[in-house]
DNA sequence: GCCCAGGGAATCG
DNA sequence: CGATTCCATGGG
């Protein structure tokens, strides 16, 4: 990867296995929208970021230098070696060499932890057009102004908030579980900036102490956010297209999927399952 | 109008 | 552990 300054313009070349609409429209993100063919335009730590991508050729804008390096090269996982990982993972794998075939540029993004949780409680039992609106809804209400657009809010702007003001934003029975994970993290009895250094157990079962935090919604938190790219998060689309491609369409429990999928994809288990939800959900295999 | 969605809690076996 | 039911909401 190389990158030259142009004004405050950030051009990227000699990237390979990355495309910016596969990306962000591969489900893991949801505050993005198109402006135009391989043209997004993205909201993230509090930062508005344009990127337009022609052929190998990538900008960034508006961003300097510093800020590409210590923020989005990280939060686009533009320094891990996807040749490598997707070779591991299509070695005696049709299947799986199909769904990365599909979508080779998926990166894996590196999200806030508190947006990325916030987001997932609210993409329980619902559609991800609904979970972008809701979002939206939450950040233009208690979100602060960052010009052009409303950064997320944080725990204790939402921990001030009642259940009646966050219903407005449509969110549903899922308000009680926004307003006990934002007063859990407020007070500090879960501390989300010692999850960097923690292990992925202690987080799973830190979460889950969240009311309306489980199994799926943790994994989503520890593979998006806390860079635990060996979590294999387990939702109605993964299941459907584990149960039709590799169990040949028998029943199975979760469980089994998970414990399959592990050792299966081992340390990788976390791409291998956003290749394969991305192929189940739009690539036409979900029969 | 009906179906279902990147689930989880409560309850029962 | 596994199966069932309910939860709010609105796009398709």
């Amino acid at each position: 990867m190389h990158y030259k300054q142009e004004g405050n313009q950030i051009i990227v070349t000699g990237i390979d296995s990355f495309d910016i609409g596969e990306t962000l429209e591969s489900g893991q993100c949801f505050r993005f929208t198109k402006l135009e063919e391989n043209h997004y335009r993205l909201v993230a730590h509090s930062k508005v970021l344009n990127v337009l991508q022609e052929g190998d050729s990538f900008t960034f804008y508006p961003c300097a230098p510093d800020e590409f390096e210590s923020l989005w090269a990280h939060y686009f996982d533009l320094n891990s070696d996807y040749g490598e990982i997707k070779r591991v993972l299509s070695a005696n794998d049709p299947v799986m060499e199909e769904a990365i075939g599909y979508a080779s540029g998926i990166r894996l993004l590196n999200q806030d932890v508190w947006e990325c949780l916030v987001s997932f409680i609210i993409s329980q039992n619902n559609h991800i057009a609904r979970i972008k609106q809701i979002i939206e809804n939450i950040c233009v209400k208690y979100g602060e102004d960052i010009g052009g657009a409303c950064a997320f809010p944080t725990p204790a702007s939402l921990a001030r908030t009642d259940i009646d003001e966050l219903l407005l934003c449509r969110t549903g029975f899922r308000a009680k579980y926004i307003l006990d994970a934002a007063a859990k993290i407020d007070r500090g009895e879960i501390d989300i900036f010692g999850f960097k250094n923690a292990a992925t157990d202690d987080i799973r079962e830190s979460l889950q102490n969240i009311h309306g935090v489980g199994t799926k919604v943790s994994d989503c938190v520890l593979l998006f956010a806390c860079g635990r790219r060996d979590v294999f998060p387990i939702d109605v689309w993964v299941k459907r297209v584990m149960t039709k491609l590799y169990f040949g369409g028998e029943a199975v429990t979760n469980t089994k999927i998970r414990e399959y999928a592990y050792e299966r994809f081992s340390r990788y288990a976390g791409f291998a399952q956003q290749y394969l939800f991305h192929y189940g959900r739009t690539g036409g295999k979900q029969g």
